[in-house]
DNA sequence: ACCCAGAATGTAGGAAACTTACACACTTTG
DNA sequence: CAAAGTGTGTAAGTTTCCTACATTCTGGGT
């Protein structure tokens, strides 16, 4: 079934479903609508009409904002129910609503990108300093909160009795997290390799066995590549964990799931905020999985950190940082 | 002279007085709205029953933003072409524009009160998660008070001003947050790329040439090879910005500091928290870099972000990578 | 005290934006 | 190759908002 008819879309009111992104029990009023990711959610679901629609909002969104429900159509070639019906399959009651929404999606952005860097002031009142720390403790909270702890156990048995560990990230942030995850694992005397190259990501995960684990990074879920890999993975019968967003494909194809959904300032042009949280998830299942590892692991770690130490001319003990 | 006569106004336009807010040239659009202090600020100006207008709206935004025109007015007790005066006496083009705006102020206002701060969750978790999650924690409260917005700025501006910028960082954490780095400033269109292999940064470092910058990123501040390293490029008279621990030997051969001191709890098991600091810094500057840079930054970033999202087959729209 | 300018506000008609209902065109399937 | 069904546009509502004008109120001058 690919969506109801459109008849029926148009005589009842509008089921609304919800978006299930911020189902947070304490969110303060409205929970802060994500209209763009809303957009792309549903890109799958929209007619051929609608996504010419979906394309012109999401290439000049400036424009959509103030623009009526009749320059929109203009410009996407499409008739004004055509506009309608596009606002409403993404969940919004109607035009106005949508461009309310839209409207609001825009101004982190603006936030961002005001040039004129709005309170430069050393004090406190920085918004952007709140929205980046604020969002980085959120992201954490979030975790602590959503993260079981016997997943993360889950997690760390796979991880202590693993034969070999790949780490799969595509694109900026996923990649970096992978490597910082190679860089945690290696330490306890751990065979792993992370990679962030589609081509290289399956050639590995067709020569892993039972046995083997793949542990998979990607904030949004969706990224295919990673997914395939994993799934090619699993079909050699290599254990998977992600480290994701919740209820997504990636989550699929995986036998632990860590996930989190982030409360999350909607804005393209900002850093997300996963990664702190993605960060901490890593801290969690290396530090479980060495307690995990017992004495080999810090035997392990120790010569390691000794050798650290040793090539630093031995000056001080440190934390095994760099 | 109180006011201009309303015949006048109705007559007139709109002459937009223009929020002196942000009055920038190159601002990309729209200057962030702050309708609720504008009310504030021209209600002197308000006539009786724009006033009542003032005090419904005040007392009960969410209401308003939903609301109709109608609506408003019944409310406030007034009629509708009052609400509509009203909405041009404060400066918007008529009521959808003041909803509009409003809705967006109500954004705005939830930036500025930022982290309502989830109850941070109970003790009963395991002392492991526990000190993983406070460690995080005190590693962002330390980036927020011991990194001054002003060096922020500096670094900023040297990001913003480079030619070209190279990413030294060796071993684990160090060398994924400099992978980092790289991914969130090269989104600007700046020609930057990253090294963790000692003797390439040595040799990228006597490529440089002034107007080039180094960004050194060590959680020690002792990696004797990445202090060589970012001496040889000063030496060729690149700037460099360092990421590290305060009073060390790399912040003595750098131009603009970035240090925090964490406080950590020995644990030979765990992963430094300083990477948390880092990772928050590292958000701060690509953030003001954005700034910075402006507009054509903000085009590129458009352009990546969308192209990001790629129509494969025709039909999802995902992306590719995080 | 009265009247009159002019400001303040409401009323009503109309314009614009958005929505619904329906019809036509184009697939898909038996 | 028809029949069912889906997708999209046309045209006619419906709501929402705005303009023009009428009315009421206020304050000052005589």
């Amino acid at each position: 079934m690919q969506r109801v008819a459109s008849n029926m879309v148009e005589a009842v009111p509008a089921t609304t479903p919800e978006s299930p992104l911020l189902t947070d029990a304490n969110a303060p009023e409205h929970p802060l609508p994500d209209i763009l990711s809303q957009i792309k959610d549903s890109y799958a679901d929209l007619r051929p009409a609608e996504r010419r629609v979906a394309d012109v909002v999401l290439a000049d969104v400036a424009f959509s904002v103030d623009a009526s429900n009749a320059e929109i159509a203009r410009r996407a070639d499409v008739s004004e129910p055509t506009v309608t019906r596009f606002c409403r399959a993404i969940g919004c009651d109607g035009v106005r609503d949508f461009k309310l929404k839209l409207a609001q999606s825009v101004v982190v952005g603006r936030l961002y990108f005001s040039t004129p860097l709005p309170p430069v002031s050393d004090a406190d009142g920085s918004p952007l300093w709140n929205v980046v720390f604020g969002e980085a403790r959120n992201a954490l909270a979030a975790v602590e909160r959503q993260v079981p702890p016997s997943e993360v156990v889950k997690a760390a048995e796979l991880i202590a009795s693993a034969h070999q560990i790949a780490v799969f990230g595509l694109g900026g942030s996923s990649a970096s997290l992978a490597l910082e995850t190679e860089q945690r694992l290696f330490r306890y005397g751990i065979a792993i390799a992370s990679h962030s190259d589609p081509h290289v990501m399956r050639m590995k995960a067709s020569t892993l066995k039972p046995g083997d684990l793949v542990i998979a990074i990607s904030a949004t879920g969706r990224t295919s590549e990673v997914i395939e890999a994993v799934a090619l993975a699993k079909h050699y019968r290599a254990n998977t964990i992600c480290i994701t967003a919740p209820d997504t494909e990636l989550t699929k194809v995986c036998d632990v799931k860590l996930t989190v959904d982030i409360p999350e300032y909607p804005d393209t042009m900002k850093p997300t905020a996963s990664r702190f949280a993605f960060l901490a998830i890593i801290d969690l299942i290396s530090v479980a999985a060495g307690y995990r590892l017992g004495a080999p692991a810090l035997e392990t770690l120790r010569r390691v950190k000794y050798n650290v130490l040793a090539h630093r001319k031995g000056k001080e003990l440190e934390p095994l940082g760099d």
